[in-house]
DNA sequence: GTTAGCACTCGAAGTTGAAGAGTGCTAATA
DNA sequence: TATTAGCACTCTTCAACTTCGAGTGCTAAC
């Protein structure tokens, strides 16, 4: 299947115009017409013979006889890994309109939500971005604040200055000194511990261990190192979504009912973290078509890079379009766009 | 204007006939099909003078000669001040879908986003509920916790149980005592204080006040109490969208600029943040066609209830759909989700 | 290996005509 | 006087038909 690999110069050629022209058009591109605005040398004639050709070998296909050619996801694969040429710069007026980032304060959360409205304007795509899993970070500092009656707030930042907090409601009340102990306890015992080595076995160990020292409800510890641990996980981690809007642009999506089909992926918070689970921890990945997983996303393509909290945290940035998607530009946008939005946060938790 | 509160008794059910009709098919009315699927004892011709007397009041009119008529905006609204009949019975399922709800413990955003998710799946249309706004709630805790070197976090608690809290970066240390001494300080002036009342001038007054009596830096306090009136500001006060991929099913956005301009705005937080600062607090109300300011919304409805936090906090629950929308039912759902709203929030902060 | 030429295919776009739904008006009716 | 039957007229929708152009594949000649 690696035949591609071995296309000769003119078959590449025409490979790749019909790809741009594609892209630009989104109509089936004939052979005349090639002839007529790209200059091989040849005749309709021939290009027609080498497009058949390169429909046999799967990279292009015809929507009806008498149609011209339409890259297949196959085909647009080899485009993007084989003749694609990729732009180094990154355009002037992103690095201007990021200086507006550092100086927001808004916290982390309206970070990514600016970054998802400025990737989306930037590439005239639907933009996806996940808050950084706290996974692999540690913990720096956790504090068990009691706010009322029976209401203790826990409050847990990572070393990669993220926060998370969340209320427990209790049976029955804490005394400030028991609090204090805990409170002692916990943070000699989680400092520096990389979240994701904290598993059940752990909590159960420090149980027994802190009930030895102290006469401390077990029930009380039961509901904290629970709820600490529901904070861990990343089960609701948010997902930022912007510009669901451009998808209308596509002239692809004027069939309502694929349109449907993909509305109802992103509409659903849910749904898209699915989709972000699906995607491995690639620098830079694009799926194309087909490659999808999640059925409605096999008429897409998505192009997306992972972003770094230091050594650490991870989130995903990406972007969605159609499989006739303008892959260099996208490409080089989104990643520069990952390291740009890893810089910022890590900025801002340190 | 008010002429129509003394629509005739048969008039009034030939609109209301229309109307019910209209919300049922998407289609124009015909005085035939009427006279046939209502009895109203007379002929299609008597109806027909009964709607041409209807449009001559504006509330129904004809997209063209010899089709049948719709209602206009003016039409709907009479409907649903005057014609409608309530429903007030709360279907079972409801109330079951509900248990869910106090089991889950993710916070409100948790129940919020739930809730958002089953008020578009119950009206089927797209709904829009937004956090509770602290403007009118008392502070009941605040603390300032050294989390890190030169990094603070405010942790802020209301009386209605909201969570908000904010890292602060700061030029130079600060050592536990000042910061100790701060706390107690803020405690003592902000406890019960209803957060509407905290302005610059509060402030200002703090600040003398503070720095008679110790020696902190008075740049430390200022970046403080900026930072606590941007913790009470709702200026990025969440909204919780869901169900956009029901407007799709609605015949009247098969249109695909309409289409666009709706999504355009759901699209984007900012935008909903204003559409909902348009509403004002009403117990109840329903928005129809051209009552919306906004542009692109006037072509839709919305119905909105204000939900209640004890007396405090309040937030908004909205549906958005066609003009042609189910009101009987939708309003009674809107209208039960926000009392349903209020009571777990509520539970959940006390 | 390349090319000109040609028959053939197919979709897009335009045209026409009939069917159907609905109206407004008028004159007859209860 | 309110109601109704009847009829001419208007307008949309839909299917059938046509035309046009773009594109292909094949063959024979270069």
């Amino acid at each position: 299947m690696m035949v591609e690999h071995e296309l000769e110069g003119r078959k590449r050629e025409i490979l790749k115009a019909i790809i741009r022209e594609h892209i630009l058009t989104a109509e089936p591109i004939g052979s005349r017409t090639l002839a007529k605005t790209y200059d091989f040398g040849v005749s309709s004639a021939t290009i027609r013979n080498e497009m058949s050709d390169l429909e046999d070998m799967g990279l292009l296909k015809q929507p009806h006889t008498s149609a011209g050619r339409v890259p297949t996801d196959k085909g647009y694969r080899y485009y993007v890994d084989v003749l694609m040429e990729h732009e180094s710069k990154h355009p002037k007026n992103l690095q201007r309109s990021l200086a507006r980032f550092y100086e927001d304060k808004k916290g982390i959360q309206g970070i990514i939500s600016g970054m998802t409205r400025m990737l989306s304007q930037l590439t005239e795509y639907t933009t996806l971005i996940s808050e950084p899993e706290m996974q692999k970070s540690s913990i720096k500092k956790m504090e068990i604040v009691k706010v009322a009656a029976r209401t203790l707030l826990v409050v847990l930042i990572t070393d990669s200055g993220i926060v998370n907090n969340k209320i427990l409601k209790i049976n029955h009340d804490v005394g400030s000194r028991e609090l204090e102990y805990i409170n002692k306890f916990l943070s000699n015992k989680l400092q520096d511990k990389e979240l994701n080595s904290l598993d059940q076995d752990f909590f159960t160990s420090l149980e027994e261990e802190l009930i030895k020292r102290i006469d401390i409800s077990r029930k009380l510890f039961e509901i904290i190192s629970e709820e600490l641990e529901k904070i861990i996980t990343p089960a609701d981690m948010r997902i930022f979504l912007g510009g669901t809007s451009y998808i209308l642009e596509q002239p692809e999506f004027n069939d309502l009912e694929n349109l449907k089909k993909v509305l109802n992926i992103l509409d659903n918070e849910e749904n898209l973290r699915e989709l972000i689970k699906e995607l491995p921890d690639e620098d830079l990945e694009v799926k194309i078509g087909q490659e999808n997983k999640i059925e409605a996303m096999k008429k897409c393509s998505i192009v997306y890079a992972t972003y770094h909290l230091g050594d650490n945290a991870v989130g995903k940035i990406g972007v969605i379009g159609p499989t006739r998607m303008q892959y260099p530009q996208v490409i080089s946008t989104v990643d520069f766009a990952a390291d740009i939005l890893g810089q910022i946060i890590s900025k801002v938790g340190r």
